[in-house]
RNA sequence: GGCCUUAUCGUCUAACGGUUAGGACGGAGCCCUCUCAAGGCUCAAAUACGGGUUCGAUUCCCGUUAAGGCUACCA
């Protein structure tokens, strides 16, 4: 058996759509899964849609996303070169060759030509292809009109009354009736190939084996079916994933949320857990297992347990599954993807022993590393204002007092451990008559200003003595 | 409009003719507890509809409905 080669085929638009990344996946996983080839195409033959620094930015986030390529632009594997732009000229060859054959035709109808058939077709509810005329053209006129620069296309010709059947990998046999398709155009009249021609041209000359790509291709492949034939090569196997959907069902796009993997990236979400999020939007492993490293999946991927149902992009699921990873990383890795953040909040001089202590503490409490940061100012800067709900809950015109006497208790601590802090406060409760809460609730509001988060003694004693008390005796002034 | 595809809890999904239709996210409640989380337990929540086939349909077939995709000199 020949060696697996996939391919994952964008165009630089920009930046990397989270369903692109979904496809790169599966095409990466079934290539390691299958110990084949993993090619990165680049399709930029739309010469209107090019993006300065667009590959490069692909490349680096597909990179992030730990999917790295066997051959690409940067890696040639010898079936190169991998960017369309730069294959120009095979796409001629193959043009002329399916000219010479009578496969395809020039055809050369202007834009308004073309509308004018849209709008009739639209009204006579049948198929128009008046562009056909140009195959009842003599060949004469035809060459005088090239030869002037005339602009012109080239159509492949579809053949009438066939069926086109393949098996598809996720859903079986699926037909089409030639009748229904139209003369696609193969060449534009820049010169620059069309998807239909330069994927079929490009997957077989780069040995691609399995196509796998999403379902909006569905209707389209019986045209690279019949290119396929009219070239005489033996076409790849082709498996068309389910679309990747928004909240309300409509294939996923921008204006209804976050579609690029840059912007999780920048958000803060680990590149496990969105790989690891996608994977499942169209994929299970037979059993209730969730939590995957790319590795694993790389061992369990199959095309066979691919659905075929579209599946909604949950974004709650994702912040879950962001969580689930957070909490598997070391604390040291978190530490480093920490500090971008920490500097960003202008909080510097932050010792590593120091902000391992605040990771501990919150790793429970968090869903992003940025998080750290925001969700834990308290650790870095004395609270600015005291939440006023808690204000209302927790301090009474008693409350001042009582917790002048533990702070004083507090105060005379040699040692400032978590068990000593506790001790000193119970003692003190004990002492006034009250429950533990009375005294650790209003300490709390004193310290961080809110009315949650870890553990009051672990906190304290990570902010340390000096901090703890200077901000208790702040909090006693300005809450009175 | 035409062609194609799809259809199990709100969402992601399991069950490849026989299950009290399972799990996860989210939601509700309880426990734990100094708060918030985390964790544990519990609850609510689905086979779109109608016909077949079969001893028996979530599962196979047909139709209906609904949703989506495609219908560019974009990919």
């Amino acid at each position: 058996m020949s060696t697996v080669r996939v391919r994952f085929a964008p165009s630089p638009t920009g930046y990397l759509h989270v369903g692109g990344l979904r496809t790169a996946l599966y095409n990466y996983l079934f290539a390691r899964r299958n110990k084949g080839v993993f090619v990165l195409r680049i399709e930029d033959t739309d010469r209107s849609r090019y993006v300065e620094g667009a590959v490069e930015n692909l490349i680096r986030t597909l990179r992030w996303a730990g999917l790295e390529f066997d051959e690409g632009p940067g890696k040639e594997g010898g079936a190169g070169p991998y960017i369309q732009s730069e294959r120009i000229a095979t796409y001629r060859t193959h043009v002329e060759m399916l000219l010479a054959s009578g496969k395809a035709y020039y055809a050369f109808d202007t834009p308004e030509d073309l509308e004018g058939m849209r709008k009739k077709q639209e009204k006579l509810q049948v198929a128009v292809r008046d562009y056909r005329r140009a195959m009842d053209m003599p060949a004469e006129e035809v060459q005088r009109k090239l030869a002037a620069g005339t602009p012109a296309v080239v159509r492949m010709k579809m053949p009438s009354g066939e069926t086109i059947a393949f098996e598809d990998i996720v859903r079986g046999v699926v037909e089409f009736s030639s009748d229904g398709l139209d003369d696609q155009v193969l060449l534009k009249s820049d010169g620059y190939p069309t998807y239909h021609l330069a994927n079929v041209v490009d997957d077989h000359q780069m040995g691609i084996t399995h196509v796998i790509r999403g379902e909006e291709w569905l209707p389209s492949t019986p045209k690279h079916l019949l290119l396929y034939r009219y070239f005489g090569w033996e076409p790849p196997r082709f498996a068309h994933l389910p679309l990747l959907l928004n909240p309300d069902r409509s294939k996923l796009s921008k204006r209804q949320g976050d579609v690029a993997v840059e912007e999780y990236r920048n958000k803060g979400f680990f590149p496990e857990a969105l790989v690891n999020f996608v994977a499942l939007l169209g994929w299970n492993p037979g059993d209730e297992r969730e939590i995957f490293t790319l590795e694993e999946l790389e061992k369990e991927f199959t095309l066979d347990r691919v659905g075929k149902s579209g599946a909604v992009f949950n974004a709650d699921k994702l912040n879950w599954m962001n969580t689930e990873h957070l909490r598997h990383k070391p604390d040291a890795e978190l530490l480093e993807l920490t500090r971008p953040f920490l500097a960003g909040s202008g909080i510097t001089d932050v010792p590593d022993s120091y902000m391992l202590d605040v990771i501990r503490l919150l790793k429970e409490r968090v869903e992003r590393p940025g998080e750290f940061v925001t969700t834990g100012i308290y650790f870095f800067r004395d609270p600015e204002s005291y939440d006023e709900q808690a204000k209302k809950k927790h301090w009474k015109p008693e409350t001042a007092s009582r917790v002048r006497q533990v702070l004083s208790a507090i105060g005379d601590l040699a040692s400032f451990s978590p068990g000593d802090i506790e001790s000193a406060v119970r003692t003190t409760a004990t002492a006034l008559g009250i429950g533990a809460g009375t005294l650790i609730h209003p300490l709390r509001l004193t310290v961080t200003g809110v009315a949650l988060g870890p553990g009051l003694f672990e906190l304290m004693a990570v902010l340390g003595k000096e901090t703890s008390l200077r901000r208790i005796e702040k909090g006693l002034s300005a809450l009175g």
